[in-house]
DNA sequence: CCCCCCCC
């Protein structure tokens, strides 16, 4: 005999409960000056309500393996205490936390005893205009753009994040920004262009726009085995996402969507790059020539630190940034390449992430080839050679000394897929000629 | 006992 959530309260300690693993926090450290540890939270659903419960030091080592979003487990001797609801969206007076005594049992029924599946109330991408600020929001789209990672300094708490944007599109024929935080926006591959479902992701308005955000509390499904998922899987892989009208968040200027298509020959025709803030713009090109030389540097090795290390001697490395020497150092890329499209040939730079893509190795990899194993760094470069590419470009000119130089960044790249690159040749081809039109 | 979910 099992008790609903609703029934729980401080005052009455003997009940189990049987629920759904909603949502799970990563671990988080915490340290302040009533003492530090560490603890993760979950939410936790029946037919009757949710509950947020969260277990510290030991309890989360002890659990945090064990608990998965969407089983059903039996809880039971956890203490109840009054819902913050200032840190609270469950709709719930009291939350739980973990004790010595608290007991986890897996619900093995195959139907899990009865109680709900997790509830998407998946709202279309367009009509996530006309709702307020800071509301939840479950939606699906698939993932039609990835950003890059970026790393930022929060200028009021002083805190290092990492986030993602991604793009968004959906049969609503719309398209919106998510941003992605932590381990969430590191470990994110959006290259295969994967149908993404979220619950209570919150809206930011930004610009005029609105843009999703995953928060605490916020679920991420990549892929997932719905009706939803495969419907819009059939529609984007066959053109559905080509000619996406409706921008529900705003088009920034280095936005990870709607890039515009170009040639080189119009990049440089239409002068991008001239004005205060960069342009950007993807084009189909063939890599040419991959420079071996300076193709790498040694950066500091901490994790958040990029900066090329002063080579003291004696294997002591110092970075003027952290103003620390270290034993050790980590290899960065910065490969430069020459490649054209059918207009014309650019010199183009690939930082880091973008040069492990292309290269196919690591940057330890190709460091230490170019350094101890010129065979072997041969080979990975010149694999490279001839393949074709979406290069989204960054675009800005830089003044050296009395010289301006056009300076083409890679952002991303994306495997050619020559199907969705010939539907953007045709509608350019219907455009310039008029014909066609009437026909897909 | 956390409680930040950020930025343009």
């Amino acid at each position: 005999m099992t008790h609903p959530i609703s029934s729980l309260s401080p005052y009455q300690n003997k009940w189990v409960i049987k629920a759904r693993v909603t949502s799970k926090t990563g671990i988080r450290t915490w340290s302040n000056p009533r003492g530090e540890g560490k603890l993760f939270s979950m939410d936790l659903m029946d037919e009757s309500g949710e509950i947020r419960a969260t277990a510290f030091k030991e309890q989360c080592d002890k659990f945090y393996d064990m608990i998965q979003v969407d089983s059903v487990y039996f809880f039971s001797k956890c203490q109840l205490k009054p819902a913050n609801k200032q840190f609270s969206q469950l709709d719930n007076a009291y939350e739980m936390t973990f004790t010595g005594e608290t007991a986890v049992q897996l619900c093995e029924d195959a139907d899990d005893g009865g109680i709900p599946d997790i509830k998407y109330n998946l709202v279309p991408i367009s009509e996530v205009s006309g709702m307020e600020n800071k509301a939840a929001v479950d939606t699906i789209g698939i993932c039609k753009e990835v950003g890059e990672l970026q790393a930022f300094t929060s200028r009021t708490t002083n805190k290092e994040f990492k986030k993602r944007d991604l793009t968004l599109v959906d049969m609503s024929n719309s398209a919106i920004s998510l941003t992605l935080w932590g381990d969430d926006a590191v470990n994110f591959d959006g290259h295969v262009q994967p149908v993404i479902l979220v619950k209570g992701t919150r809206i930011n308005e930004f610009n005029g726009g609105k843009s999703l955000s995953l928060g605490g509390g916020s679920i991420m499904k990549i892929n997932p085995d719905i009706p939803e998922a495969h419907k819009l899987r059939g529609w984007f892989d066959n053109g559905g996402g080509d000619n996406i009208a409706n921008m529900v968040s705003a088009r920034t200027g280095g936005g990870s969507f709607s890039t515009e298509w170009m040639t080189f020959k119009d990049a440089r025709a239409r002068n991008l790059g001239a004005g205060d803030k960069p342009d950007y713009f993807q084009c189909k090109a063939v890599v040419h020539i991959v420079k071996q030389e300076n193709a790498f540097y040694r950066a500091c090795p901490q994790s958040d630190c990029n900066k090329k290390v002063v080579d003291e001697g004696n294997d002591q490395y110092r970075c003027e940034r952290c103003n620390a020497l270290y034993p050790n150092f980590k290899y960065r890329l910065l490969v430069n390449m020459s490649v054209g499209d059918w207009t014309s040939n650019r010199w183009v730079t690939c930082f880091n992430e973008t040069g492990e893509q292309l290269l196919k190795h690591t940057s330890q990899e190709v460091g230490e080839a170019l350094e101890n194993d010129p065979a072997k760094a041969e080979e990975i470069f010149s694999a490279l050679n001839f393949t074709s590419h979406i290069f989204k470009l960054r675009c800005k000119n830089e003044v050296y000394g009395d010289m301006t130089r056009n300076k083409l960044t890679v952002q991303s790249v994306v495997p050619l897929n020559y199907k969705e690159y010939n539907r953007h040749l045709l509608k350019e081809l219907q455009e310039l000629t008029g014909i066609g039109s009437s026909s897909n």
